[in-house]
DNA sequence: CGAAGCCTTGATGCGCCTCAACGTACGTGG
DNA sequence: CCACGTACGTTGAGGCGCATCAAGGCTTCG
């Protein structure tokens, strides 16, 4: 039989702050922990929703489908969020794909388990609905910005995005602790690779950023912020 | 006193779909019905979310403002939906605007009763949370959408959602039911009203749609669908 | 050591924004 | 009821931002 779950594990999370240590055993027994290899996938969009997630571990990469065949990735998951949430929302079926960025582990719960789940821990569920607030509010601010930003604003803001939720300190700057290519920013910012590298080598040769392959490293991270502003370099 | 509110009024509305009558009366007894004239706004992005709302009559546009003074409108709200439901993911201000665009009649409910609301009425707050479900899900959609397609398709399906969402049958086609201008769809779609204008008047040209001043009529509504699909007219 | 995946950089063109000007319906007050 | 002002709509000309097409270099891994 497998050991039991470590409360230490999650106890300082957001999804279960507020919980009681006998409620959070409650819950972790009923949760099963696994390991997914960077490129395996969690779920599948349209898939029927059979458990939610949490992301103990690694980084996971939501990624739509459009019906010709094109990738959008409306958000990157780190380490520490519920994932694959539908059935909070009474969806039967996921409404995206989670591809694992990197190495992860997670934990995940059956989806008939949800039910019995909020009714009995009320501060759950109040959690879980401030994550999907902010997760609305957030896609909302998507919308707002590919419909009045320009490229550029776009892409800056993403790799800020990025930095902020998965950034480490290193001596040369803020690094993306994971790998994340051309063509992964272009699907969250709706551009082409070739648009973010050109962008990239600019900033690169500005000193703002460094980069390598799947490696991006902010450097003059305030700089950047200029740029998603919409703040023009200097018009003299 | 003001009269009690009538239960038939809002009976049928999916919010309130499998809520026995004693609770109705309960929930309704809380509310305040109010009008709202074309223009007026119900509340204001950035304010405390001191009430939620229920659209009875009318229809509402929500507005987003961005830090430059540009305006992104995300969704229209049509009558018997709920609106303004930030409460319900323990947000604290509301996210966007509200504004009447056409005269509304609007129930409200002070946000001090959701919480008692939802416990003593789970069936509401399942049905509520299934429509904050939808929206999020809309909301994802609409970033596929501007990261992907192109003006032509946008502006087209904004038109069919619209349609959809609030059209009357006439002779003449399916007629959006509230004052409509250019630049309203051009902030739907992120575009400029001056592109929408020229989309349309081909689309008349071509007898797919009838329009006039601030108003919409779909005549051929599987041809927009094509346009909105990203099929090319005709290339031979 | 070769192949596959990732990145870069140029050339070209077009979709759509921007700027500009004018036409048209509405409603408001004299 | 007409005259005017205002808001809405149309249409043209011009140009820029970014996609597209194309080619080649670099890294990593089996």
């Amino acid at each position: 039989m497998t050991p039991r779950l470590e409360i230490a594990l999650v106890r300082d999370l957001p999804p279960f702050s507020g919980i009681d240590e006998k409620s959070l055993r409650d819950i972790l027994d009923m949760a099963r922990a696994s390991r997914v290899k960077v490129g395996e996938r969690v779920f599948e969009q349209d898939g029927e929703a059979r458990e939610f997630f949490l992301l103990l571990d690694g980084n996971i990469r939501v990624v739509k489908l459009t019906p010709d065949g094109e990738q959008v990735v409306p958000r990157y998951i780190s380490a520490g969020e519920l994932f694959g949430i539908a059935r909070a929302l009474n969806m039967e079926t996921y409404p995206a794909s989670a591809v694992a960025a990197s190495d992860c582990v997670v934990l995940s719960w059956p989806t008939a388990v949800w039910d019995g789940l909020v009714a009995k821990h009320p501060t759950f569920a109040t959690n879980t609905y401030r994550t999907v607030g902010k997760r609305l509010a957030e896609t909302q601010q998507q919308v707002v910005e590919l419909a009045t930003a320009r490229v550029e604003q776009r892409v800056a803001n993403a790799i800020l995005k990025l930095a902020n939720q998965t950034g480490r300190r290193t001596p040369e700057g803020i690094l993306i602790d994971f790998p994340v290519t051309r063509q992964d920013i272009s699907e969250m910012t709706g551009t082409t690779l070739h648009t973010v590298s050109r962008l990239m080598s600019s900033w690169e040769d500005l000193g703002w950023v460094k980069s390598g392959l799947k490696m991006i490293t902010l450097v003059e991270g305030h700089k950047l912020v200029l740029v998603a502003n919409g703040v023009k370099p200097d018009k003299r």
